[in-house]
DNA sequence: ACTTTATTTTAGTAATAACTAAATTATCGC
DNA sequence: GCGATAATTTAGTTATTACTAAAATAAAGT
């Protein structure tokens, strides 16, 4: 239980969990998705998690494809969630702010900061 | 959640729940029941899982009573127990193995191994 | 067999964290 | 106030860990 723990006390597998959480995905698929880190590191955080007994683990061709077992992370799913919900708010907000960016719309102008 | 999930992945503040977890004890308490570390580092300890949230603390004349928030630790649990588990084993076979060093009872020598 | 693609592993680095010993703060009884 | 007791905080050390870049392994297609 100690690995388990220790598996999921960084943000980055917390992370990784919620890509594999749904259905599988490669080493590849995953490291895609987490634009600011190496290959190599998402290798090692799988390996972590899966002995850690967090992950399923499928070999087919040269590709490996990783799932959650959701079983083993029962007891810690509203932790979890807790993190994803926060990421969701932040990826909704990235978005606001985006769509400001680019097209202000009428009325937006006089939103901005003065001066 | 973070700094919850950080709180718990170390065995010494688990181990540190587990004695605050049926009733309060103050620091010194806490600091006698943990032979092989100092004051200073069960202080920290406890400060830490004071910022996250996970024990309650109080203060009486120049002691400091800290207690488990069970709520919060709810979802936890599970994986506390199968440590504090471990724990309780360890200790019964150590209490064994003492007792049969001590005094070998009638009929004990028997069950020694031959030779 | 050679090349490409997918992934893991290794060596090395920088940041973090658990710990100790000592200094500091706070509260009690005198 | 002074000394004693309880706890926290600080400075410094050592071990661990998240990371990168590069080398190694493995499967497929040519």
């Amino acid at each position: 239980m100690n690995a388990a723990l220790v598996a999921l006390a960084t943000p980055r597998r917390r992370e990784i969990l919620r890509l594999v959480w749904e259905d599988e995905r490669s080493a590849g698929a995953i490291h895609a998705a987490l634009p600011d880190v190496t290959f190599g590191a998402v290798s090692q955080h799988l390996r972590i998690l899966f002995d850690a007994g967090l992950v399923f683990r499928r070999a087919e061709g040269r590709g490996r494809y990783y799932r959650a077992r959701r079983r083993a992370l029962g007891p810690f799913r509203s932790a979890l969630e807790a993190q994803w919900a926060g990421a969701l708010d932040r990826l909704k907000l990235l978005a606001e702010l985006e769509d400001a960016r680019r097209g202000p719309r009428a009325g937006f102008r006089s939103h901005r900061r003065r001066r």
